[in-house]
DNA sequence: CGCCTGCCTGGCACGTTGTGCCAGGCAGGC
DNA sequence: GCCTGCCTGGCACAACGTGCCAGGCAGGCG
């Protein structure tokens, strides 16, 4: 479901490829070593042993050693938010933040296990959140980042004139859905694609009643334009 | 307006209040000197000396330099929890919510100047944090404490037997209400006591767009059984 | 082919952050 | 008067995070 991947990945550039790599391995490293010895037992120079980097390129990847597994936290977002901005004209705004809140949440498609492994780290990692407040700062700080980064594409959504508070108020309401889903996913011992108790569930449930009362009429579909 | 602040003030206990007042007095400076050259602009040390404390004084106050302002942003939240919890019953959740926010974001009665004191420095704090992500980290963190202050306290105004994810739900959705409230508010010139481009007011709209569609049944009233 | 430019990387030094530990001072209770 | 807590300051120290410089590896140009 969802538009083709490709289409956001116009160079990945060799160098970028490798960059990603490293970061990707930083972050992965990182989640590992927090799960097991709690985020104050690991140093940022164990972080970047484990990850085969020195502790210079450590922090030029990342600023704390807590922000290394941000990139794990992220996860879907980037998809998620261009689901959205593609979401057909005939669905009001409600309605595409429902959808693509489901396909972001729910692990389908050919990266089926990729994201379902995505889900199980976010879990592990948020179990490990209590009592580790520089922890906890990183994910309220991911959730903060979407939550911003969501209000200019509701934006395009909504007809143009939308007052802006209703925009930063169906942004908010969006993210604390997902957020509060994902916290008591994690919570139980649901599977990552429970139709009933899994993520993608809880989330669509949060998001409804969240964004009941948030007023954004959706942009007219305009006459003969073809999308994109 | 709201019970008699003395109800929750058993003992200040001498050695107490000379705590409470080093922590202010360090938070007072802090965000002074923090407004005025940038939380990276300032050491730990700067702001010890200047509140007159030694460094490791100032450690055991708080975790982090950028934790000190804390304490102003809290601001009346307590105050704000112990007026939500002694709602009368003939209100609904939603109306009782409505009702504390309007009052905490609302200067008046007899502290209104240190109530406006408070908005005030709160909304510099607020324009600070911009380039400053440890300082939003703080923000962040001091409403998801709030947030998390909120369930219990909406537990004990809902039915028993209400599902906790909806109280999570309620809780989630009055605190997103006031950070963009506070933080709608700080991007604008508006009065703090403004009743129409105030806190109090966005705060009341936004927290009703978002609590509409939350569904939390007030507790019945105990036949008989009188207030406390 | 050789060179030059740009970028990523590692190593080093350094100021700052945050904590453990111990000693000194000031309140209240036997 | 003494003893017990508790708060405070000073010191030492590991860890954090950054500026700076040198080395290596790609691609563009004569």
């Amino acid at each position: 479901m969802s538009s083709h991947p490709e289409e956001t990945v116009p160079r990945p550039s060799l160098t970028e490829r490798r960059k990603a790599e490293t970061e990707r391995e930083i972050a992965r490293h990182a989640a590992e070593l927090f799960s097991e010895h709690g985020a104050a037992g690991v140093t940022a120079e164990d972080i970047a042993r484990a990850a085969g980097v020195s502790l210079r390129t450590f922090y030029r990847y990342f600023r704390t050693k807590e922000e290394a597994v941000a990139p794990l936290l992220t996860g879907g977002v980037r998809q998620w938010l261009a689901d959205l901005a593609a979401a057909p004209a005939e669905l009001s705004v409600t309605q595409a933040l429902e959808h693509a809140v489901r396909a972001a949440l729910t692990p389908d498609g050919p990266y089926a296990d990729i994201r379902t492994e995505a889900l199980e780290s976010t879990r592990g990692l948020l179990r490990a959140v209590p009592g580790e407040p520089a922890l906890h700062s990183v994910w309220l700080r991911v959730h903060a980042e979407t939550e911003e980064a969501l209000v200019p594409v509701l934006t395009g959504l909504a007809r143009e004139g939308t007052d802006p508070l209703e925009l930063r108020l169906a942004a908010a309401a969006a993210n604390a859905a997902m957020r509060i889903a994902m916290e008591a996913w994690a919570a139980t011992e649901a599977e990552p694609d429970d139709p009933e108790r899994g993520p993608a569930a809880l989330a669509v449930r949060c998001l409804r009643e969240l964004t009941a009362g948030v007023r954004t009429p959706r942009a007219q579909p305009l006459p003969g334009a073809g999308g994109l």
